[in-house]
DNA sequence: ACCCTATTTGGCGATTTGACCAAATAGGCA
DNA sequence: TGCCTATTTGGTCAAATCGCCAAATAGGGT
């Protein structure tokens, strides 16, 4: 792997280490459905405030979600539904998965 | 998030921290080229044998790559190419921030 | 200006991850 | 059987991650 490639699998590896939590997956997926500020996400999530803040930066960073600050909240939204086909690419790995034990 | 969303997405985490290595990102694309045995990955990477053994046996793991004994050496292969998708998702994603750079 | 709510930041301890080395294991082949 | 190559496993250490608490910051509204 010479360093231009290794540049750009881990340019990769960013994007995704930024997806890989259950916590990150799961507010990607209620991000989809409506735009929240941090403190109803720490109430749909139930852990503390400063983590989501820490959750919502990581994504945020990755470039992943956006933000926007309305009156006393900061809203967050995704940046492009693309990253939903991520679940589908989890959801066939696990069903590819399942399918193999059935053969068996 | 109740107890059964909770375990939902630390299901689909766990297969997305599988991926998120640039090493097993790469190994992944190699892998959908055609399949290798450990020691050939290790050439073509360059990190310790043990490293990429442990890179592999987390994919294998995940369910996303299959190992096949032959001969003198165990032979790795892509249990499924909808792994791929990944990299389009990550790819849209890095792209739809290049764009909204230049809006700027 | 002051208070109050929302959010971010810094720091801490616990856990996980990643890389290497050395040693154990597995199996083919002379 | 004994050797040799390929692979895995265990141990160690450094670095990264995660969650909480406490403190700092930001900005709206009275």
């Amino acid at each position: 792997m010479d360093s231009l490639e290794k540049r750009k699998y881990e340019e990769l590896a960013r994007i995704s280490k930024a997806m890989a939590h259950a916590t990150r997956l799961y507010i990607i997926h209620k991000l989809d459905e409506q735009e929240y500020c941090v403190k109803e996400l720490t109430e749909l999530i139930g852990v503390d405030i400063s983590t989501i803040s820490k959750h919502l930066s990581i994504l945020k960073n990755a470039g992943i979600i956006i933000d926007e600050k309305r009156g006393n909240c900061v809203y967050y939204k995704l940046q492009c539904r693309c990253v939903l086909s991520m679940f589908s690419c989890l959801i066939n790995v696990i069903d590819s998965n399942k399918d193999k034990m059935n053969v068996l």
